[in-house]
DNA sequence: TTGTTGTTTGGTATAATGACCAAATTTTGA
DNA sequence: TCAAAATTTGGTCATTATACCAAACAACAA
């Protein structure tokens, strides 16, 4: 495995382990159905705020998610939908 | 969440997690092509026989990739191809 | 300006991962 | 049997992840 090979294996791991979080699946779960302020994904995964946050900014810069401020708010979405094909699969390996 | 939807939650995160780790990828790329043995998988990743079948179980316990042992040698297959699919995305992902 | 709400950042303690070495196991061959 | 080859298991240690708390920031309202 020379140089090249190496990094991108790094970066497709990236991806991976961006969503291999139970709090972060659920999020990229609920952004698939559309955008959410962190508010909401605080709530639903009771959890705190900054713990949140630094979920988020892992899915970011994975480039799995993207963010807009509006006014106090703070609202992330999906910026690659095809990800949910692959939980597809992902039941299919569950199913055995 | 409740309880059930907690546990679906952590199952699809283990399948996420066995693939998110640059070794344990490059092996599922690997198996894609074909079955290996365990010695193949080592000479690949230039890693220590006990690194290598620990990932090995990971994945194996993950219900990603599956065992046979023939003779001395031990050979991996992937369970369910359909992983593969999800890697075009994580290329797209990459591409921004 | 001051206060309030929503979010991020910094710090720390704890738990989970991953790499290697040594030793145990299994199968085959001399 | 005994030894060698292929693989797994057990143990240790360093690194990385994750959760929470406290504090900092940003936007808006009073």
């Amino acid at each position: 495995m020379n140089k090249q090979e190496k990094s991108v294996l790094a970066a497709k791991t990236k991806v991976l382990k961006a969503m291999a979080h139970p709090a972060r699946l659920w999020m990229v779960e609920q952004l698939a159905v559309g955008e959410r302020c962190v508010c909401e994904l605080v709530d639903g995964l009771e959890l705190d705020y900054s713990t949140v946050s630094k979920h988020l900014l892992i899915l970011k810069n994975a480039g799995v998610v993207e963010d807009d401020k509006r006014g106090k708010q703070v609202f992330y979405s999906l910026k690659v939908p095809c990800v949910l094909n692959f939980m597809h699969c992902v039941e299919a390996v569950l199913k055995g």
